[in-house]
RNA sequence: UCCUCAGUAGCUCAGUUGGUUAGAGCGGCGGACUGUUAAUCCGUAGGUCGUAGGUUCAAGUCCUACCUGAGGAGCCA
C-alpha cells in the first residue's frame, strides 16, 4: 500500500478507505480500552488522530508508542467519532518504527522556551512553531524564485569566496588553507598569501552585488539569493554572522523603478504567504504573535509612504517624541527614530530615499546637490530596515571621485570600473535579508528562530 | 564590543529581613478510568541551587571574578 501524508488525509474526501500512514508520535492519551495518538509528519502543521482499541494490540508494542517514537499505521480513515477532528484513523496494524525512550525525549506536550529549543536545534524541526516557520521559510524561497522568473530576471550565481574587501559591508570570515600554527612568511615578516590557496588572501563574501551589477550589466535584469557572512561581534535578536540575501540588480532602472520593484516585491511574498501557508500562519498567530495576519494584511494593502532623508528629518525635530539620540541632518536615523516614523507617524511601511552621501556606499548615485546620494531603505513595523538599495553611480570619474575620497583601491575594483568605461547604463538595486523577511512574515522575534542552524558569536554546534 | 537583567529538578518557575531535612506545576514512572483533545484522578522517583573564591556561628539568599543565556545599543540585512 501507497503511504499517504497527513496533509493528504485530512484533505481526502473519499472515507472509510484503507490507509498508511507513517509519522511521529505527538502525544498519547486514552483510557483502559482505548489509545488516541496524535501522529504528525510534518507536511502539515495539524496532527492525525489513531485510534487504537487496545484489545486487539499487544501490551508490549503498545507500550513502544511513547512521544517522539515513529510509527506505521494500517487502518480506516473515518469520520471522528470525538470532537476536535473530523476524521481519524481506526487502526487495524500499529508498527514502531524507531523508539524514543520517554525518560530522556526532550519533547513534552507542554510548550518550551525558543531559548531552550535552540539548544536542541536538531530536534526543534518536531515542534509545531519550528514546523511552521520552516515550511513558510520553503514556501517564501520558492516564491522567491518565481517572482523573478516570471517577471524574466536571471538568477545568478555570485561567488561565496571573493577577494575584494572594498564594499566595506562589514567584518569578514578569511578563507585559508595556509597552516595556521606555521604560515609562510614575507621578508617584511607578514604573513605571504601569495602562498595561499587562491595565491591572495580571501574571504566568505558580504555581498553579491557588485558582482551582480556585472551581469546586470549584460542580461538586463538578474537576483543573486544566497549565504552571505559577517563576522562581526553582533549580539541582538536580527544579527547572525551566516544568513541569506536577496538582491536584484536591474539595467535600465531609476531609483523610482527600484522602489516600484522592491515594494512589488515585498507585497507579492506576502500574498504569496496568505494564499499558500494559512494553516501555519494562523497558528503562529494564536501562539507566537497575536497581531500577525492583521498586520500582514494590513501591509500587503497599504501603499507605502515614499519621503525624503530631509523629510523625514524635519518630522523627526517636530515631533514631541523624546530621543535618546540626536535627530540631525547628516546622521544616520537610530532604530528609534525609524520606527516612530513607521509606527507611530505614518503608521505603514515607509521608503526614504537621498540620504547623505556621506553615510552611504561609494557605490550609490550622486545627486546633484553635491550632498545626497540615491539611496532607498525600506523601513517595516516591528524590524525596521528589511531593504536597502539605492540606484549605482554610472558615471566613471563621478565613482572614481568618491572611490579616491573613501579610500577604496581601484585596483582591486578594476573589473567593477571597465562596466562604466564600456557601455555604461542607469542602474539600479538592492538587497534584502531573507531571515528578516521571515521573521516579519511569521512573527518571530529572534533571528536565530528563523533559521534552521544559526550562526552567531560563540555558537556553530549543529 | 558596551549597558541591563537572569542562571534553583528533564522543562517552566517560586523560595520572605541570611536561620532546621530546598518547593510547585508540567513531563517521566506505577496505578485507576468505556471517545480522549495541553484528558482527568491517585501514588512515586528526581536537585553538588551556573563555576570558583570570599564575608558570616550560619549562604539558594550578601560580596568579587569568570562562564552561559536573554533584552537594549552599536554595526548592519
Amino acid at each position: 500500500m501507497k503511504r499517504s501524508t497527513v496533509k493528504e488525509l485530512l484533505r481526502a474526501t473519499e472515507k472509510d478507505k484503507q490507509v498508511l500512514l507513517k509519522g511521529w508520535v505527538r502525544t498519547r492519551r486514552g483510557n483502559n480500552q482505548l489509545a488516541f495518538i496524535a501522529v504528525n509528519d510534518g507536511t502539515i502543521i495539524h496532527n492525525i488522530q489513531v485510534v487504537a482499541d487496545l484489545a486487539s494490540f499487544s501490551e508490549e508494542e503498545m507500550k513502544r508508542v511513547t512521544t517522539g517514537s515513529s510509527i506505521s499505521v494500517i487502518g480506516t480513515l473515518v469520520e471522528s467519532m470525538g470532537k476536535g477532528q473530523n476524521v481519524e484513523i481506526q487502526a487495524k496494524e500499529i508498527e514502531v518504527l524507531g523508539d524514543s525512550d520517554p525518560e530522556v525525549y526532550p519533547l513534552q506536550k507542554k510548550g518550551h522556551s525558543f531559548e531552550f529549543l535552540r539548544e536542541i536545534a536538531h530536534l526543534r524541526f518536531r515542534t509545531n512553531t519550528f514546523g511552521a516557520v520552516f515550511r513558510i521559510r520553503h514556501a517564501l524561497a520558492y516564491a522567491i524564485h518565481k517572482y523573478y522568473n516570471d517577471k524574466g530576471f536571471f538568477y545568478l550565481h555570485t561567488p561565496i569566496v571573493t577577494a575584494s574587501d572594498a564594499e566595506g559591508a562589514g567584518a569578514m570570515f578569511r578563507v585559508s588553507t595556509l597552516d595556521p600554527k606555521n604560515p609562510p612568511l614575507s621578508k617584511e615578516g607578514e604573513v605571504d598569501y601569495s602562498q595561499d590557496f587562491f595565491g591572495r588572501p580571501t574571504n566568505l563574501t558580504v555581498s553579491g552585488q557588485l558582482e551582480g551589477e556585472l551581469g546586470a550589466l549584460a542580461l538586463s535584469s538578474i537576483y543573486t539569493f544566497g549565504p552571505t557572512f559577517r563576522a562581526e561581534n553582533s549580539n541582538t535578536p536580527r544579527h547572525v554572522a551566516e544568513f541569506w540575501m536577496i538582491e536584484p540588480e536591474m539595467a535600465f532602472y531609476d531609483i523610482t523603478d527600484n522602489m516600484d520593484l522592491a515594494e512589488d516585491f515585498l507585497k507579492y511574498l506576502i500574498q504569496y504567504t496568505l494564499e499558500h501557508c494559512m494553516d501555519d500562519l494562523e497558528f503562529l498567530n494564536k501562539m507566537v504573535d497575536k497581531g500577525l495576519l492583521e498586520r500582514l494584511n494590513f501591509v500587503q494593502k497599504q501603499p507605502f509612504e515614499r519621503k525624503s532623508y530631509t523629510e523625514a528629518v524635519e518630522i523627526l525635530k517636530k515631533s514631541d517624541k523624546k530621543f535618546e539620540f540626536p535627530v540631525k541632518w547628516g546622521l544616520d536615523l537610530q532604530a528609534e527614530h525609524e520606527r516612530y516614523l513607521v509606527e507611530e507617524h505614518y503608521k505603514r511601511p515607509v521608503i526614504l530615499t537621498d540620504y547623505p552621501r556621506d553615510i552611504k556606499a561609494f557605490y550609490m548615485k550622486q545627486n546633484d546637490d553635491g550632498k545626497t546620494v540615491r539611496a532607498m531603505d525600506v523601513l517595516f513595523p516591528t524590524i525596521g530596515e528589511i531593504i536597502g538599495g539605492s540606484q549605482r553611480e554610472e558615471e566613471l570619474d563621478k565613482l572614481q571621485n568618491r572611490m579616491k575620497e573613501m579610500n577604496i583601491p581601484e585596483d582591486e575594483l578594476w573589473w567593477y570600473l571597465e562596466t562604466r568605461k564600456f557601455g555604461t547604463v542607469e542602474h539600479s538595486g538592492f538587497g534584502l535579508g531573507f531571515e528578516r523577511l521571515i521573521m516579519f512574515i511569521t512573527g518571530m522575534s529572534n533571528i536565530r528562530d528563523v533559521i534552521p542552524f544559526p550562526r552567531t558569536p560563540g555558537h556553530a554546534e549543529f
